[in-house]
DNA sequence: AATGAATGAGAGTTCATTCAT
DNA sequence: TATGAATGAACTCTCATTCAT
């Protein structure tokens, strides 16, 4: 293999530089809070680059928002395959979206500032982007679903997008309410320990909750 | 009628305007989107009475903040002596804890602002406070729990509190992050018909996930 | 007389301040090259003292354009019943708005500044406002020229308007083209006794412009 | 047809394609409302071609304002063998000069800029070109005043420079303030129609203003 | 000769806060 | 208690200019 490197020109090294500084200081501080000097600070740039590549904040934030749901981590294909009894393909399933909330924490951040202000900037293509992003997690919820209902394995009346949303829910409430939560029930949640052990409880809880009634 | 006036001298319902307009605000716009400006406006009064009764803008979210599990709205009392099996007491329990956050969204917005910011304003005395605000309905879970592990109608390995953060995660989630949700799903999930099949679907949800496995 | 000072208060003082010096500036530097700091500066005022007085630039500049229409210098009532022939009194009119023009010169270059901005900011009240400032000049001139031209002084033929412009014209054009005729003519047309040889000219070529045919 | 696109090197394209967009940009906005972008993008080039050329703005205004007067429009010797009365001839020269301001908008635009600026740019070598730029004119004017005077047409008092001064006074200031006195009038001056009445306006009261006493 | 990317200075404006009454 | 006026710090964004290719 020769070398490659021209096709990541300076520019677009610098334009990733910044969207990563501006999904970190977009989640940690939110549109409001957040500082054009302080992202081009976190991406080691000047502050007048972010206008060059971006324009304006508002794009920048929605760029942010946007990438939150372009990553294409679950593979549908891969899950309609997985060998095991629904049961089992369903726990997997669930734990793999529990990982990927656990394990993207900006992303959490930014899905819950931009809930905060009523989905302002959720316009027809970002909308169009975060559905096709959620669509292999929920295509594969339905197909394992679906096998466990044929099989008499889950409750026929499980409607699959509710069941989406109540894995969905209790694996980024914990993350997204974990300070609130934590001074409530007077101990971390975010350690390692607990995360574990509330992570065990969704399998649980979610896989009891769809057994057949 | 005697004149009463004097029990509620002007001052106080002042500063009493001022703060529901504080929370108002603060709840819509969050800590750094709030305007001092537009909660004077809100409260009809003058910037500088803010100052006056308040001192700053942070003791004025402070006090929004902590105003929040203040309310004190369910009687543990009424809910040990309430009559029916423990499933029936549990599925009210549930409702009530539902209803709560459905007609609370101010508090829930503030709630999540708050946890956007790490916490950052939960001091210790606060933390007390919010304690003691969730005491009475963790401690009518707990009861009813045991009640109904003792009769069988619950597992034996249900935690309490995990109950307590599941019914919460299944309530408030669906709320705060409503707008997203609503694209990903293509249906408007704040509609009247669509909440009430959501707490349906939580109520049953939860009754199911904590029957003896 | 009792002491009066309180309808003058501080605030009104400060406005009026901040005017005056806007008009400056925005006549030295035009509305592009003017500076918002500059004018605090001039006025001995915090920069923010303008926002809080007038909005933004945008008001202050259009508030500077409005004053100069505003200040009624010129009494039609004294030139109708002004003695003298005809001619004695035109010369008299000319000469008041040579005068005119000459001891204002801020308001001359804010409209030019205005003209080369292809009079955008010239909305329906402002050109209302501009109308009522002129037209006691114009008014003083139809009716001179009028009587005139039923005396036999002046040609029958001649337009008030026309007439008006001319002198205008002979007037401002003078003083806010000074730097480059100067340079053309090789000698400072801003020096005391250029000016006044001007206008003389202006004087008595208009008179003689419009004697009858 | 030969080859001959050697004689005009893209690079001198170039640079008379900046400096045109320049004129207008300069023209339009002033000096300081230019934009350096702007005359980049009418000219369509690279902004940096505009430093490649002209190295600053300031020397790119400099050079647009000398263009003004170097087009050297009126030949002297033409006017000086003009056949017809002297009376005839001055009113065909009033008509040139009135013609050149009408047809040359941006010339007169940037004129009144520099004068807005004080004059500020012209320097010695501009003030020479300027001067060697309305020296036929002037020249013109003297000639056939001269011959006049001599034939009785004109008095003997008028003074050539002053006589220049008057006719371009004239002609500019309606073209230079026509926004402003449009509104003024209530009728737009620059409309073809007013534009012809003024011209004509302007012949006959300089012809009658210049007759002998 | 020309271009895309980068930069530093500074512009207008907003905001929490304080002063004076 | 309450208010209109004032202030300084900071923020987003613009602009002329330069660098590297």
């Amino acid at each position: 293999m020769t070398e490659r490197r021209k096709q990541q020109p300076r520019s677009q090294v610098t334009k990733k530089r910044v969207l990563a500084a501006a999904i970190a200081e977009f989640a940690e501080c939110g549109p409001d809070g957040a500082r054009i000097e302080s992202i081009a600070a976190r991406a080691g740039v000047n502050k007048q680059a972010l206008y060059y590549h971006y324009g304006s904040k508002e794009v920048l934030y929605r760029a942010a928002l946007a990438s939150v749901y372009e990553k294409g981590r679950i593979d549908p294909a891969q899950w309609r395959h997985t060998e095991g009894s629904p049961t089992d393909v369903m726990r997997r399933l669930i734990h793999a979206v529990f990982e990927e909330v656990r394990s993207n924490e900006e992303d959490t951040a930014l899905i819950t500032h931009e809930n905060r202000q009523h989905g302002a900037h959720l316009q027809a293509d970002l909308r169009k982007r975060i559905q096709r992003g959620v669509l292999p997690i929920r295509t594969a919820i339905r197909h394992v679903l679906k096998r466990g209902q044929r099989e008499g394995a889950f409750g026929k009346h499980i409607d699959p997008d509710r069941l989406y949303l109540t894995i969905v829910a209790l694996s980024m409430f914990y993350f997204s309410h974990a300070y609130t939560l934590s001074a409530i029930l007077e101990r971390d949640l975010l350690e390692t320990r607990n995360v574990a052990l509330w992570q065990e409880h969704v399998e649980a809880f979610v896989l009891n909750g769809i057994l057949p009634g």
